[in-house]
Order: structure tokens, then C-alpha cells, then sequence
DNA sequence: AAAATAAATTTACTGTCTGAAGTAAATAAT
DNA sequence: ATTATTTACTTCAGACAGTAAATTTATTTT
């Protein structure tokens, strides 16, 4: 019946290639040579042949699209090393990205600091660089200068210019208009509604496209991460707050104004606990780095002293340790958590939720099959179990997820039609 | 700040054609042939320079698809009625649908009764049935012989014949899965995992095309009703259980495997209310027709005599007579139904919900604002503010809606490319 | 009647992709 | 060794969707 599962793993999946793995034919009609190419970072090397039957192409489409992608230094021919012999006919030719036919850069923005990687087109870090941050609500020119002279340090370290960057990727807390480019409020910024995107790029001469960290954090999962091998999954985060991301058939869905999955802020209950947005009863409130402080504060003794991190690995030792009130509100924590994953599944049933975070690292969730947790609380706990999986991140995880934005941009431009 | 604002319309808004009504260009890359039909039965009449303005189209391409679509039969040239005569140049030659080019069937099946419109090209009404039903969890050869009943019905009623229906939209309670054609479940059948559409299919000749309830509520407000003009919304229904459709860029949204959307259950208290599902919590335990009435049960004299729909009347009667019990269900109600638009708004984002169901009618919602209400439970109180309106139905809505189903699947038929 | 204007049509052309025929490079069978 | 078979890849004519520009048509204004 229930098929679901919670399993652990970290970002790096072992497997050829980057990106999402579209399945064959693919449902949007992209250009063949998007698809193609696609293809074959998805796989990392594979021969034409095998792209016509994956992509259900004709082979001489492929020979022509591939020439092109060739005579344009996107792709090229390798020597195939794992190659079986055995079978007679043709050897196939294999096909893969030329690494560095372009270069990305993605970046996060933080309260605390600001992390920056440099990727060539298939993913790789060439260059990651990491300042710190202190001052909270700046003015918009103030974090600008904090930006560029995050791209001039890391531009230095990879020994690169920024003409040979071909887009930027920016991740930031905050509510983000992914298709205008404008922050309409960060914790970051004193200043509402900042076109980010396009001050930056008049800026770097380069293509900036930005979007908030809960959606990069899902792009770092579909392009590096479990989600990979899923095209429809969904991602929930916690940590200081709580948030979601929803991949649709490959595809980051952003709510119908792009402003939609605010998980954290559903109500789970009239009236309830008091919100850090000044609301009562939503879910964030129950389940949150900061909730769980709050009432570590009051019912234990453990006053404020330290960073958040710190607090929370005090909390997990207690816990650990046998305090009956720290295990509370653990126990009361991840009731919530399963009333999120419950809810999620209910309204987006996706086949799979990744739970990121920070705190999942001292949480003592592993005893806990959150897949069948969740399940309980579903319709119809005979079909369509969903997977629940747990994926504590490290810190370059944003960045990454910012890379992927970028690295999603440069492909559409280098592969369209006509050029 | 805020604009959400709750009005109170009913289907049939007066407006020229029918389904939706796509702003220029369109984002999905559909066929221009389909475009051109949908555009033109979208707005009732226009010419083809107005088509080639809206779809931002080449003129040439305009006379070639009009061409193809006037020789298939499904548009014709007309005398455009209002034309001012005033603009000097060539005078432009409305297009409009040709109403009989094909006929499709829509069936709605409940618990109660089940009820079956005929309809036109443009979803002009030609006949309508119902016939009552009454024993509930029936074997499926039973329910197709019910609805095989209904078809002929019908057709007598209209003079016609079943190969002169192109298709077969059907809207039933349960959970569906539209791709595949088969009911997982349904509160109307004793079996499960029933491939209806296809053994429909196979006794009619006809295409048959399946979808929940929920989403042939929605499928009618978009081709119908008040969601015509948006291109992004959510429908609300409260009726003897909750749930919701919604409609993402003209489209309808069926969640990641088919199965989403499931609002009445997401959980609104842990350990709350409980639900028919047998679990705890579910918004619907607080909301929906069944739970009010449980609880005037215990708080009134009303037991239990009487349909549901009677016994709602007797509780609204006793509300808006002065009782303190009755009104204070009512209200109670209320504050869960804007909970669960705030959290629709939360997630998803639409720019307007409509409410629809039974009992709306009875509940005095119309003294609230229940956009500004919402509003105050969301995020960002000072941007994108979801307008609410209450949409009270009648019974032929359920039909309609399934024909919209049917509708669809035609012009796809017809207008598909290389025929 | 001539000029102006707007709608609709025709024509030539472009880019994308397919399908069929042909070529290349390997193994298996004789 | 030679031939057949198999598979991979290439080439090329053509279908098809769509555009842009020139042309024709129908009307009003001057």
C-alpha cells in the first residue's frame, strides 16, 4: 500500500551531467535544439542516435541541430571511454557539452553573508567566494556595491573578466517579481519594490535575472540535486522560516502572479501562535529556527545568547541529552512538519518532497518515517503514496541554486532559434 | 491599500461568445488555427484584421487559417449587426462560429440526480434532462446503463442522433483521473479504479471525457461565468463537502499527478474537528454543509429529517430569525471559509477566488467583506489583494461545465494542424 | 472623379522538421 | 577473405507554418 520513504542524502548525486533529466518526447514545444542540447547535458555523453530515439526526432534533424551546436563550440565529439564493443554496426559517436563554451555566476544574499560561485555550462565551480554581511535594511545602492564587489573578488579569484560571464544569477530572501527583476521587499533592503535586476545589469553589462532563495533552493535541487530524476516535486524548507518550491513538469511553478507558495504563512490554526508577521496561527509560527528558540527561551534555560545556529544545536543536545522539555518541542515541531507535508501533498500532490533545511540537521527526525506520517493525514492512503525525503544542505547550496538560474537563462539564449 | 471587493453575480454574464477569453499573443505555443477559432468564439465576432492585431498574427496568415476554417464548416463570414459605418477605408467582414458545425453532450452524475445538457458550438443550450438516482455505491454497469439512459434521453429531446455528437464531457464526485479516463473512487460506485471513459466510449462511439466535480465547477466559470476574463483564478466551492479548481493562464491546473487540489482536507487544527474522512482537522469539518448541519443537530432542535438542502434553509431561517446558536454556527463557518481563501491566496496567488456552492445562499456572507477579511490573514497586506466573489449556482452549472470539457476536447479535434 | 484609407488577398520567401535514400563503419557468417 | 548484416550517421527533397511586402478591393473624404 504506502510505498513511502525518508531518506538522507547530500547535493552531488553521483550521476553524468547536470540539470533536469527530461523525459523522452518532453511536453513543451522548445525548439528541437534546446531539447537536444538539453539532452545532452542532462546525460552527459550520449550518441546522436540515441537522442533521436530519446527525444522521438527525426535522426536527420539530429545530425543537422547537432552540427550546428558543434560549429556554434556549445558541443562536441568525444571519445566515448565506457563503450561496449560487443554489438555490431556503427560505433556510435558520443556527444558532450564543451565546458567552458560559456561561464555563469550565482549569487546569494543573506543576512548574515553573501556567497558567490562561478560554474562553467555544465555546473562545475570554478570559483566560490564568501563575505560577510552585518548591516540589515540598507539602502539599495549600499547592497549593489556589496554585489559588485562580490563579482570583482570572485571574477578575480577564477582569473576571468566579466565580458566572459553570460548571466548572473541572484538568489535573495524577500518577495521577488521573477519576471520584472524587482525586489518588492527584502529583509535586506530599507526600500521597497528595487529593480535589482536591471540596476545590476546596467551595472555589469551582463544579463541578471533574480529570484527568492525558497525558489533557488528547488533549482539547485532540480538541476544538482534529488531532484533530478523527478519532473514534478516539491521542495520544503526550514530554517528561519519556512517556505516551499514547486517544480511542474521540469519547471519552477511561481503561482499564478508569481507571489503564491508562502507555506510558512497558511493558517493551521484560528487564532493560534503568534506569528513573526504579526499574524496569528500560521505554520511558520509552530515550526520555525525562531519559534522553536522562542519557546526554548521560556521553557528551558536558554536565554538568547549566541547565534541562532548555536541555540539550535544547544536545543538538539538537550534534547539528546534526555530533557524532557527540548524533546517536547521537537515532538511538537515535527507534528507541525507533517501537517505541512500533509497539506502539500493534498493540494500540489507532488511524487516528491524534499524537506531542506538547517534544523533537520538537530532534529531527531530520522526516527520518524515522515512519508508515513504524512500519509495518515492524506485522502486515499491506498494510491499515489508520496516520498518524503530529508536533505540537509551546506552553505553553497543558494549559490548553486542562483548558478542554475543563470546557467537556465544562457542555455535559452545560446540555443535559439535563428541565430 | 486594499481593492479585494465580494460580489454576488450569476452564470451567463451577458457577453458576446463564449470560453475563455485569451489575451493577445498567448503564451502556449497552441496551433494559430486554434488561436484563430478560440479568439473568434471567445469574443462572438470579429473580423480578420481585429485577429491579426490580437494575436499579433501576419494578416496573410489570418486569410489562409479563415480559409481552412470557413471550408471545415466551423466559422463563416456574417453581417456584423453593429459596424459603425463612420471609418473610412475597406470596410471589415466579421467572422463569427458557425453554431451547428458540431454538438457535444454534457453530463453531470451525483448522488441525488443526475442531469445532461446538449449543446451547440458555442455552448448554446439545446437540450436539457435530469433524472433522479438514488441508490448510492452502485456496480458500474449499473451507473453506464444510468448514463447511457440519460444520452438517449436526451437526444430524443434534441432530434438527433449519437454520431452527430463529437464529444462527451462527464463531471463526477470522487477522485478522477482526467488523463487515463478512470475514477479512482467515487461515492457512486462499489468499485474501484473504473475506467469509465473508455467503456463509455466504446458502447457510444464517442469520445468521452471525464474530470471531478471541482473541476467542472471551474471549467464552467472559465467558459461561462465569472472567470472569462481572467486568465489566472481559484474557485471555491462549499457545498455537502469543499474543494477547488483552478485555472493557471487559461488553463485548468490538476496539480502535479492529477490528484491535487484537495482543500477541503488540508489541515486546519491538529487534532481538530472530525472529518467523514475519518481524520482530524479538515477544513471541511468546519465548513462544509454536513459539519453545520452535525452541529445543529446538537445546538438546535433540528434532527435530522429532511434532505440537506431543507435542513440548511430551517438552520438560515433560524439565523436570521435571532437564534444565538444558529448565527454563531454560521459565523464560526465563516471564519473558517476566509481562513481557507487566505491560504489559496497564500499559495497560489490568483487575483480572484469565486466562491460557489449551495449554501452561500443561506449563510449571511453578504454584510462581509470577505476579500478585505482574507486579506487580513495574508502576507503583504499592501500588494496584490485578491478580489472574492460569490457565485450561487443553479443546478444545470454541473453540466455546463462538463460540456465545457467537451467543448475543449472538439475545438482541439478540429482545429488540430494537417487535417 | 481623385485621393486617402483600411481590409483582405496574393505571392515569394524563411526556417524547422521529417522521411527516404544513401553512405560509413563495425561485426557475424560463409 | 569475402559477403551479409547491422547500426550510425548524412544528405536532400519536400511538407508545413508562418511572415513580409506588394497588390487588389471596397469604402469614405475631398
Amino acid at each position: 500500500m504506502s510505498e513511502s520513504k525518508s531518506t538522507l542524502y547530500d547535493v552531488g548525486d553521483g550521476m553524468a551531467g547536470c540539470g533536469p533529466i527530461f523525459p523522452e518526447g518532453g511536453f513543451e514545444k522548445n525548439s528541437l535544439r534546446k531539447q537536444v542540447f538539453e539532452h545532452v547535458r542532462g546525460n552527459g555523453s550520449v550518441a546522436r542516435s540515441d537522442i533521436a530515439r530519446a527525444l522521438s526526432i527525426s535522426a536527420g534533424s539530429v545530425t543537422g541541430i547537432a552540427a550546428e551546436l558543434i560549429a556554434a563550440g556549445l558541443i562536441q565529439e568525444i571519445e566515448d571511454p565506457d563503450r561496449e564493443i560487443t554489438v555490431r554496426g556503427r560505433p556510435p559517436v558520443a556527444l558532450a557539452i564543451v565546458p567552458d563554451s560559456f561561464h555563469v555566476i550565482g549569487i546569494h544574499l543573506a543576512n548574515e553573508r553573501h556567497s558567490a560561485i562561478l560554474t562553467d555550462s555544465i555546473g562545475t565551480v570554478l570559483a566560490e567566494t564568501t563575505h560577510s554581511a552585518c548591516a540589515p535594511k540598507r539602502p539599495v545602492s549600499d547592497l549593489i556595491d556589496e554585489i559588485i564587489l562580490l563579482v570583482t573578488d570572485l571574477l578575480k579569484i577564477a582569473g576571468m573578466a566579466l565580458n566572459q560571464i553570460s548571466a548572473i544569477g541572484i538568489g535573495i530572501a524577500g518577495l521577488v517579481d521573477h519576471t520584472t527583476g524587482t525586489v518588492a521587499w527584502s529583509p535586506l533592503l530599507s526600500e521597497a519594490n528595487v529593480k535589482l535586476a536591471g540596476t545590476i545589469e546596467a551595472r555589469t553589462g551582463t544579463p541578471v535575472f533574480i529570484d527568492n532563495d525558497a525558489n533557488i533552493v528547488t533549482l539547485a535541487e532540480l538541476w544538482f540535486g534529488g531532484g533530478r530524476t523527478n519532473s514534478n516535486f516539491a521542495v520544503m524548507t526550514v530554517e528561519h522560516g519556512v517556505g516551499m518550491g514547486l517544480v511542474l513538469n521540469n519547471r519552477l511553478f511561481r503561482g499564478a502572479r508569481g507571489m503564491g507558495l508562502e507555506l510558512g504563512h497558511t493558517k493551521v490554526q484560528i487564532g493560534g501562535a503568534l506569528c513573526r508577521c504579526g499574524q496569528r496561527g500560521c505554520l511558520e509560527a509552530y515550526l520555525a529556527d525562531y519559534a522553536l528558540i522562542k519557546e526554548a527561551a521560556s521553557a528551558l534555560d536558554l536565554t538568547a545568547i549566541g547565534t541562532e545556529k548555536n541555540t539550535m544545536e544547544r536545543l538538539s543536545a538537550a534534547s539528546k541529552s534526555g530533557d524532557p522539555a527540548a524533546q517536547a518541542i521537537f515532538e511538537n515541531a515535527a507534528k507541525y512538519l507533517i501537517l505541512g507535508l500533509a497539506n502539500i501533498v493534498q493540494l500540489f500532490d507532488p511524487g516528491l518532497i524534499i524537506v531542506s533545511g538547517g534544523h533537520i540537521r538537530y532534529d531527531n527526525l530520522d526516527n520518524i518515517d515522515l512519508g508515513a506520517e504524512a500519509h495518515k493525514l492524506t485522502l486515499n492512503s491506498n494510491i499515489n503514496a508520496c516520498e518524503v525525503a530529508l536533505h540537509a544542505w551546506d552553505g553553497l547550496v543558494w549559490a548553486r541554486g542562483a548558478s542554475a538560474l543563470a546557467l537556465s537563462a544562457a542555455t535559452d539564449y545560446f540555443t535559439r532559434e535563428s541565430r
